[in-house]
DNA sequence: TAGATTGTTAATCGATTAACAATC
DNA sequence: TAGATTGTTAATCGATTAACAATC
C-alpha cells in the first residue's frame, strides 16, 4: 500500500517518524501544565526535563512540522500548544461512545483526563434493563440496539469499550459495523479487529509485568 | 553510575535492551493462549505472526537468554513459557494493594488481566469510613490508616491508586513512605515518585490522543 | 554587544532485519 | 536423506545525540 501510487498525500519525504507522532502527546501535557502554571515561554532544555527526552531530539521533532521557536528565547507556549493539537488534530473535541454502564464504564465516564484532552462522552449504552435509563454523570444510560444509528446520525469515530470480557468480541464487532475507526478496549480480553480499525488494549498489567523484571533485578544486586 | 565498580552484576556485555524486556511480555500472553489452545510447539514465524514482531527479532531477542528452541522444530511452549516466566520474575505470584474502593478501585479489583499473570490484590484501603468494612469480591475494605504496617509486615512492593485524581499525590507519598517500589496510577493526575521507585501512569488517553493524527490524515486521503 | 537558544547538519549509536550455516 | 527452523553473523536502517552556525 505504501508503494501505491494513490497515495498521493504520503511522499516518502514528508513521512514523519512514527516515534515523534508519540512523543507530541506528551509535550502537550507538559505544555498545558506550564501554562496554567502561568508561564509564558519555554526552552527546549526545560521541555526536556519536564518530559525526559532529549532537548536536541525535541527541537528536530518540532521541525518536521516547521520552526516555532525564537533564538535565543526559546517558544511561546500558547503557540507551541496550538500548534501541536493542531497536528494532532486535537484543536477540536472528539466524541466518543462508551460501551458497559458498569463499575468499568462509570469510571471511565468520570474520568478527567479525557475531556481535558478535547474528548467528550456523548452516548452510554448497556444491554441490562435494569441499567437503562439510569444515570451516569449527565448522561442517561441508552439500550445498546440504538448504537448503530446513533453512531452513524452523528458521525462518531471513536468507541470505548467498557463491559464483562467475555462481550468484549461482540461490543466490538457493534462498533466496527457501525463504523467507528478507533476502539478503546478496556477489558482484560484480546479483540481482533479489522485493519482500517485502530485498537488500543489498555493493558496497564503488560507493562507492569516488564517491570519486574527490574524489580528482582534491582533486589539481588541490593543483596550483595 | 553505570561506571561504579560495584554494580558487578550489570557488565556492560550482559545488558540487554530494553526493547526486549517491553517484549517479552506480548510473547508471554500469545503462549498462554497458545497453551491454552491446546498446542505444543511453536516457530518464530508463527510467534511473529500473532504479536506482530519479526522472527528473526524474536529469535534474537531470545537468544539474549539462552538458546530455548530446536532446529527444524521450533520452541515447545510450556518451556518457552517457563523460561520467560522466570526471566521476568512472573513464574511466581506478587501481591499487591490497591487504594480507593469506588468504581474505579471495584473495576481494578474485578480486572482479570491480574490473576491471570501472577497478581494478587492481596488489600483494599480506603479512608471513607462508608467504605470502610464493606466487602469488595472476597477483600473487605480496610482504613487506609493500617497501609503502612499491613505492606511492611507483607513485604509488598506494588501498590495501586485508584482514588480520586485530588488524593493521588497523598497516596502516593504513603506507599512510598511505606517501601512500595513500582506504583501503578490510574488517576488522570501526574504523581511525583523518587528515582528507585517505578511509576507506571495509565494513561490511555494519551495514546487515543496520539491515534487522531493518523485518523484525520487518512481521512483527507479518503476525501481526494 | 554579549548571552542564550534555536534550527540543522553530521556523527553516533543501537536496534532491526536479511541471510545462512548449523542441526534437528 | 530432505525439509524445516533455529542461532548467529553481518548489513541495513533509522533514530538519537552532539555540535555549531544562525539569530533573537
Amino acid at each position: 500500500m505504501t508503494g501505491d501510487g494513490l497515495t498521493v498525500s504520503t511522499p516518502e519525504k514528508d513521512r514523519i517518524p512514527e516515534g515523534v507522532i508519540e512523543r507530541l502527546p506528551s509535550y502537550l501535557s507538559v505544555l498545558i501544565q506550564l501554562r496554567q502554571d502561568g508561564c509564558y515561554t519555554v526552552s527546549s532544555a526545560r521541555l526536556g526535563e519536564l518530559t525526559d527526552v532529549n532537548p536536541a531530539q525535541i527541537r528536530r521533532d518540532l521541525t518536521h512540522f516547521g520552526s516555532f521557536g525564537k533564538r535565543g528565547v526559546g517558544y511561546e507556549i500558547v503557540i507551541l500548544l496550538d500548534k501541536i493539537q493542531r497536528i494532532l488534530g486535537s484543536d477540536h473535541t472528539h466524541r466518543l461512545v462508551l460501551i458497559g454502564a458498569g463499575n468499568l464504564g462509570s469510571a471511565v465516564a468520570a474520568y478527567n483526563g479525557l475531556r481535558a484532552r478535547g474528548f467528550v462522552v456523548s452516548a452510554i449504552y448497556d444491554k441490562d434493563p435494569a441499567k437503562i435509563g439510569s444515570r451516569i454523570g449527565d448522561l442517561v444510560v441508552q439500550d445498546v440496539a440504538h448504537l448503530p444509528r446513533q453512531v452513524a446520525d452523528q458521525d462518531i469515530r471513536i468507541g470505548v469499550i467498557a463491559v464483562p470480557p467475555e462481550a468484549a468480541q461482540q461490543v466490538a464487532d457493534v462498533l466496527i459495523s457501525s463504523g467507528i475507526r478507533v476502539i478503546l478496549n478496556y477489558t482484560s480480553s484480546m479483540v481482533r479487529v479489522p485493519e482500517h480499525v485502530t485498537l488500543h488494549n489498555t493493558d496497564p498489567v503488560r507493562e507492569l509485568l516488564h517491570t519486574l523484571y527490574y524489580l528482582s533485578r534491582t533486589e539481588s544486586v541490593a543483596r550483595v
